[in-house]
DNA sequence: CGTACGGTTGAGTCCAATCAAGCAGCGTGG
DNA sequence: CCACGCTGCTTGATTGGACTCAACCGTACG
């Protein structure tokens, strides 16, 4: 299946008959509040499974970020697949308790980092998730838009804005474009998202 | 195994070698930066499972609340367990997602929610988690303190302070002791808690 | 009875949100 | 080809909600 930027894989709400996995692209998660407030939970990229957490509704909608081509599996034949082969079972469980574990991290940088330590944190996430050749890639491309970002990491597009022009002019980082950053200060980004001001 | 108020099961980085099922008590698990900002991924009480998301080491701490009586199952048993009966893993699988969708409501929370919304979201929970007996309990004990509350919440204690005492005047909760709230208008608790202004 | 601790309340500060321009890239159409 | 408008990003000025600092209160406890 394809999906243009913008398109939802499904809603909040929807009947879960489906697991989705990202081929290609990026997906955010995400749900909004009845005055708009928003907040994207995760953002998926390739090789990410999508509605495992789901029971019998999604709790969460899912958004193509970029134009993407993910795959759909019935929820109920993997159901049976996990019933019949433990492994199956097995690396669900596998997902689900990295995805936990990442959902509790994101729980302190939300409750306790600010917006720049926020920002720094989110540019290592996304350089260590990135293809993991030889070593951390310096030059990070940053697929999502900064309201994305923003609504990621609980702050306005404004203050994400500010905290790269921010990195940027205390030589942690340079900024060739919006949607691409050189890290020049690995070690100081890391000290940022441990929380060192 | 008894635990006494104020004192660790586990420290975040110790090698993960247990779960730990609540018995009776509360336990907060929570993470702390170098600086002493502190955040409460959860609170585990009575038949709740601890230490599930750990693979080598604990990524978080785990602290008694209030005095607890927790039982410790050693790993391996439980991953042998696991193996042997898929019903066990799929048990634990349902566990490890239903903890995700509260993770990432939690991150709504967290990255979206002024502080009365988050005490109301809070107060809700606690109140839908006590005994489940016939309906939502008007009474609801508050068995963690004020800083626990803060940390779980993003807040400090006496911004949680204040949002009480708004509820109070506002007329949503009574509050006869800071350990003991009364719901006295459910469904504006519940408006908070989505969001309503 | 005095001290300590947890909670509440008040005053002032600060970081991020809000409000408001301004700018750069880009696709469209005259 | 270029003017135009749109969209996304940045930057500036101001505001506001939560944080910080500080005092105070009540209960528990030695």
């Amino acid at each position: 299946m394809s999906v243009d930027r913008g398109d939802a894989l499904f809603w909040e709400g929807d009947e879960a008959e489906h697991y989705y996995q990202v081929i290609s692209g990026a997906i955010r998660f995400c749900k909004i509040m009845p005055d708009g407030r928003r907040q994207v939970a995760s953002f998926y990229l390739p090789g990410d499974l999508i509605g495992i957490e789901a029971a019998d509704k999604y709790r969460f909608s899912a958004e193509a970020v970029i134009d993407s081509v993910v795959v759909r599996f019935p929820k109920s034949r993997v159901e049976a697949a996990a019933a019949e082969d433990p492994k199956v079972g097995q690396a669900l469980l596998t997902i689900a308790l990295d995805r936990l574990t990442a959902a509790q991290n994101q729980m302190l940088l939300l409750g306790r980092m600010n917006a720049t330590e926020r920002v720094a944190s989110f540019l290592l996430a996304l350089a260590s998730r990135v293809q993991l050749r030889d070593t951390m890639p310096r030059i990070v491309d940053i697929t999502m838009s900064r309201t994305d970002i923003a609504d990621y990491l609980g702050l306005t597009i404004e203050t994400v804005s500010r905290a790269f022009a921010k990195l940027k002019k205390d030589r942690v980082i340079d900024l060739p474009h919006p949607q691409q950053a050189i890290v020049l200060d690995l070690a100081r980004l890391e000290q940022l998202s441990e929380g060192a001001a």
